[in-house]
RNA sequence: GCGGGUGUAACUCAAUGGUAGAGUACCUGCCUUCCAAGCAGGCUACGUGGGUUCGAUUCCCAUCACCCGCUCCA
């Protein structure tokens, strides 16, 4: 009998309980959108990003490895378009996905002779754009001559109202610069994604640098330092795992949205003509990945997004998003970004970022597709899914199926009882299991405590040392999930557990 | 960002205008031969800062954190 995780508070307090996170700088009260992994916690994560690692770059012939710095030259964030409206508050328009200055947009309240079925003028409070409201009514005079053919000449000038100053009532009425819909603005908002600092001891603007709002710009920025020491023929991708930061305005949900963050990020180069295959290949290969490690439920989906949906740069993104028990939310973004990357870097840096093909003799910019994985978000998703209740000869247990190659500690080894020489042998198998696997000692209480204690810590296997390994040396194999025992000799312990590790299956009872 | 709620021990919760109690967990010892056993002992708390009051964990205000809904989400 197996349930889902209802709500996210039986995990946050297992988390905190048993050690996997907590609150950032807790004994200060802690500080929103920030969390720190417990002991169990970071040998969970760092699992996470060895299997990520491995599986993408490791066992790869097409993939190589990067760590960038999280400061970097803030023309980097100007050429990804990151660093543009920085402390401006921004309006966002819902229908067309641009982004707008507040203070440079206006808007031009026009009335039409024409009236409605309730007798009423027709009112188009149309904005637009410039540094003041005579270059922004440039814009809008020729949006407001065609409406003035449909519902007659205005009947006036039209007020001129800063967008700025528009109450959220009438911004409905408002219709954007590049739509004819109305009330698809957002408010505006200071939009300060990026944290800021300074680099060196005066803080000057001059000296303004960003933590990094994600790791895949450094790889753009480092594209042409590795072609020419790599070795790296197209296609091929380039990795990175690392913390980025954003100052989101909204922290929730746990460590879902959280202001420092892990990225587990691909940038895969290939030719232009190829990008939809390798584009097809990613979206499947990534979307895998999360089922074999064990997020095998119905709670894993993979979302095309709608074309309205896109980026403009993009053909194409999908997203992996699991179900917690918040919602449905995205662990990982597939998207076909095209060259676009990297001509913004060509551009801003003047540099040649292209690439030469040997083969057919030809120079281009590669397309890319990248993979964007959040490293905190598919820990908090495995740990929604590990989440089990139920019975063990009546009495209720939590426990955390984790696949074992995720599990934080391998295996526990304990003596059935403190005496008879059985700690010394457990000791010794301990002692000789710990040169290869984080394993875990325990002696103290009853055994049953100790399983279930590791049954909440995800252990996939506890070892045992009885009389009966006294008498022929064989030792308890205990399996987390079904709670089966079975009997191995002391000397192959460590190998069986291997073997188990790898995916063997457990002997029928 | 808006609205609502919560904040007492490691966890889950009580009580109280006169500084707090339980269960679980944890630690020590005894006992114990396989799934949270028993006995004895022990450690640990009123988020923070103000105010009212003779006295505040309790009332008020602020702040911080978390939760729920809306909003938002490169």
């Amino acid at each position: 009998m197996t349930r889902m995780l209802e709500d996210m508070d039986k995990l946050v307090s297992l988390c905190k309980r048993r050690g996997f996170i907590f609150p950032s700088s807790e004994v200060y009260g802690g500080i929103n959108g920030f969390w720190d992994y417990g002991p169990l916690g970071v040998e969970l994560k760092r699992n996470i990003k060895d299997a990520w690692w491995a599986d993408n770059v490791r066992l790869r012939d097409d993939m190589v490895g990067l760590d960038c710095s999280i400061i970097m030259n803030p023309r980097v964030w100007e050429a990804s378009g990151h660093v543009g409206g920085f402390s401006d508050p921004m309006v966002d328009c819902r229908a067309t996905k641009e982004r707008y200055r507040a203070d440079q947009m206006y808007v031009f309240a026009y009335v039409f002779p024409k009236v409605n079925h309730k007798g009423e003028p027709t009112e188009a409070w149309l904005a637009g754009l410039g540094s003041s409201p005579e270059e922004a009514l440039e814009g809008v005079e020729k949006r407001a001559a065609k409406l003035a053919k449909k519902f007659g000449e205005p009947t006036g000038a039209p007020t001129i109202i800063p967008y700025l100053q528009i109450s959220a009532e009438d911004r409905e009425k408002v219709i954007g610069p590049a739509t004819d819909e109305r009330g698809t603005l957002t408010e505006p908002r200071a939009f300060n994604l990026m944290f800021k600092t300074f680099v060196g001891a005066l803080e000057s603007e001059s000296n303004v640098a960003y933590l990094r709002p994600e790791t895949a710009q450094g790889i753009f920025a480092n594209f042409k330092n590795v072609v020419d020491t790599g070795r790296v023929k197209l296609p091929f991708g380039i990795a990175q795992v690392g913390k980025s930061f954003r100052n989101e305005i909204n922290p929730r949900n746990f460590t879902f949205r959280s202001r420092e963050f892990e990225q587990m990020e691909i940038e895969f180069f290939c030719r232009p003509d190829e990008a939809a295959e390798w584009y097809a290949y990613w979206r499947k290969s990534r979307f895998q990945w999360y089922v074999d490690l064990g997020l095998k439920s119905e709670q894993l989906r993979l979302r095309d997004h709608d074309p309205e949906e896109l980026a403009f740069y993009s053909t194409a993104t999908a997203d992996i998003e699991y179900t917690f028990p918040f919602g449905t939310s995205e662990l990982e973004g597939i998207a076909h970004r095209g060259d676009y990357d990297l001509n913004q870097h060509i551009k801003f840096s003047g540099k040649d970022l292209s690439y030469f093909d040997e083969e057919k003799k030809e120079r281009f910019v590669p397309h890319v597709i990248e993979p964007s994985a959040g490293a905190d978000r598919a820990t908090l998703a495995f740990l929604c899914e590990a989440y089990t209740e139920d019975e063990v000869g009546g009495e209720a247990r939590t426990v955390l199926k984790f696949h074992p190659r995720i599990a934080p500690v391998k295996a526990a080894v304990f003596p059935l009882v403190k005496r008879d020489g059985m700690p010394e042998k457990a000791e010794a198998i301990y002692r000789e299991m710990k040169r290869r696997f984080n394993v875990f000692y325990d002696e103290k209480g009853a055994i049953g405590r100790r399983y279930r204690r590791q049954d909440e810590a995800g252990t996939p296997f506890c070892i045992t040392v009885d009389s009966q390994t006294l008498a022929d040396g064989t030792v308890t194999f205990r399996d987390r999930d079904t709670c089966r025992q079975w009997r191995v000799p002391g000397e192959g312990a460590a190998r069986a557990l291997d073997d188990l590790l790898q995916g063997e299956s457990i002997p029928e009872a």
